[in-house]
DNA sequence: GTCTATAACCGGATAGAC
DNA sequence: GTCTATCCGGTTATAGAC
């Protein structure tokens, strides 16, 4: 049920070709009014093809995510390289998102449903899309990694999962944002990775250690189980 | 677009007839596995019957809810007459809804998504699940008013509706959750009902002032932008 | 005006010949 | 690897029945 890899040279053109009108399509009529019957029309094949090389319209999605996380990784690269505080490499690479998925704005509402459900092969929690999610905790890890803040190991340990976990709330957010420019979502990616550097600070407080060991222990487990 | 109301009795009859016919089938064989054919079938009715009474086989899962959440609040009236502790009282309240919603715990992923997408009239965000919306923040309001908790009056005011937020997340947590009488879920539960009435309780630290303050703005900022 | 039914449309997916 | 023909199910159009 995996995505096909062409074995001839004209099989790579086909596949490039579906692959092409699909992404130009979904970003032109969005998702739903993007028929399988009119992507293989404008790849210049036959609708049978389509299906030789995505086994459903699901899988062209897939494909569409790949896209924008390598947009993403390209748009950010400076900013990792010479930025050393936390607080802005968050915010820079979390605004990066959003602002590399602005062109496929209206398409994401009817993506995001297509892909919440845990029965889709491409849900975010399972087990194809596990490759596309595994590189985007390792982004993450660079994100903490790289930066100049000291953060206990019981917790750094977690928090690229954790951050994963933040960007797809963020990009629901955005999804409904209605704003122009997108300057909601904009304002709360500012506020929020200010609060999430600012409770890091906070978590070496006394008080909070128990409820910190907790939510951690919970935050594992829960990740174990799926 | 919203759901008919039949006028006579025939049609009162008929109305019933069909729901009842969709919420055995969701139960029996799934949402996608369930064809409007089928529930028009066992209704007994026709298929263009089956749309004069809901407009498409999303408005039937709305009643679906509904029926989930009159039986929740059943269950749990007894618990709230009587229980005065806060964390007691949610963590009830919570179980209940997993408890409830059990015997459809095949059907809900598939529910889910549909549900999620931002396009969908049923998605919760949106107009047309207002009403039910309305309806279970204002359970947890009661859950939190008719305990003994003393809360400051800029939390309780945000509290139902992150509450309500909170069993959505425990809800697609459970969607996922395959261990036995779901007891991953009921752990979670009773863990972050726990550690939600402790983090009420410090959010009166002097420390945690400043970030109490703007996480309860960006709370209501993001509520008000809906 | 309310309800019911039949026939058709549309698009995702599949079968099977070449 | 490519095609055509076909299935299947959500949805719609519309004509008639109470």
């Amino acid at each position: 049920m995996a995505i096909a890899t062409p074995k001839t040279r004209r099989g790579e053109t086909s596949r490039a070709a579906i692959l092409g009108a699909a992404l130009d399509l979904f970003q032109e009529r969005g998702y739903e009014a993007t028929t399988m019957r009119a992507i293989a029309d404008r790849a210049g094949v036959s609708l049978g093809s389509s299906y030789h090389y995505f086994p459903s319209k699901e899988h062209l999605v897939l494909e569409f995510y790949r896209h924008t996380h390598e947009l993403h990784l390209a748009a950010i690269a400076p900013l990792l390289g010479r930025e050393k505080d936390l607080a802005v490499r968050l915010r820079g690479t979390i605004r990066a998102v959003v602002v590399t998925c602005e062109p496929f704005h209206a398409v994401a509402g009817s993506i995001f449903s297509t892909v919440a459900n845990p029965a889709s092969p491409l849900n975010p929690f399972g087990g194809a899309a596990k490759p596309l999610r595994d590189e985007v905790v390792a982004l993450y890890d660079e994100v903490v990694r790289g930066s100049d803040a000291r953060i206990a190991s019981d917790i750094s340990e977690m928090l690229p999962l954790t951050l994963w976990l933040y960007q797809m709330a963020i990009l629901y957010f955005w999804i409904f944002d209605r704003s122009p420019g997108r300057l909601r979502t904009l304002e709360v990616i500012d506020e929020t990775t200010d609060l999430i550097v600012k409770l890091l600070g906070l978590a070496n407080l006394p008080v909070l250690r128990g409820s910190r060991k907790r939510l951690l222990g919970l935050i594992k487990s829960v990740v174990a189980s799926t």
